[in-house]
DNA sequence: CTGTGTGCAAAGCTTTTGCACTACT
DNA sequence: AGTAGTGCAAAAGCTTTGCACACAG
């Protein structure tokens, strides 16, 4: 295996060009690699990180293109991105509704199942809008 | 009054010497200004915003001050920095325990008084971390 | 051959850093 | 004069834009 081959199967291939283009996103060859390295597993990660595991696995992808393909995903709705940091998005491969649990001090993202937030019936809205999403973050610090 | 004296009473000037040096910040000349039009009323602005402010109210200072003294600000407990939006941190006058609306469509933020979140106590904290924050953001639209 | 849409270098934001300078001791 | 700490220009980091290029019809 040279080194320009990256490590992934073509049933995996497959199947992700599928999954973007039933999400109406086009499987350019970016967008395919891309969607492999990210959709592979339930993960949190920035465009940065993201950029170096395509890197890693063999892909050279401009940070450009990487930002833009997330925001497609984003759009068409196969991830969520996430505002936990002031610094720097997060993108969430898992789209159900959860919240966050966020360590300021390792910078660690982890997930809490959905639990009952009922109370938000009672907030009034400002007047001609409705909710998109709720965020909930539990920011946590090393004891 | 010249285009150079800025609008505020001696009054307002001392009582804000006063509540910084009790907050134990050096009441320097930039930082003064900075409260003075920061902490005049319950709000949120950004960084950029506040510079705008200040520049209206005839104080011209750089935005590395203002966004050295706003971090020295949060530092000290005077002021909220939020995590509302990827683009830019948001900073809140409003120390007491609350939440906020934000809509995506006009960036406006506002805020919804502190409700019951007993439910977190069932959350699980991961090992040796304890809670530094909660934040809840109701993220809206025009509809 | 035409038009729609992509990939990425360069530009545009926001935020931080490093150092000259100030103000106390 | 020494020292601790500030203000800001310049640097760094994150994200978007604009245009050359590729691909489908």
């Amino acid at each position: 295996m040279n080194r320009h081959t990256p490590h992934v199967s073509l049933v995996d291939q497959e199947q992700i060009v599928t999954r973007l283009t039933e999400a109406g996103v086009y499987p350019t060859s970016q967008r395919v690699a891309i969607a492999q390295v990210l959709l592979s597993k339930p993960q949190h990660v920035t465009a940065d990180r993201l950029q170096e595991m395509l890197y890693l696995s063999g892909f050279k992808i401009s940070k450009a293109t990487v930002y833009n393909s997330l925001k497609c995903f984003v759009e068409k709705g196969l991830i969520n991105e996430l505002v936990i940091d002031n610094q720097r998005a997060f993108y969430d491969t898992n789209t159900s509704h959860h919240h966050h649990i966020y360590n300021l001090d390792t910078g660690e993202l982890s997930d809490i199942d959905s639990f009952n937030l009922s109370m938000l019936q009672s907030v009034e809205l400002p007047q001609g809008t409705e909710i998109d999403s709720v965020d909930l973050v539990l920011r946590v610090r090393n004891t």
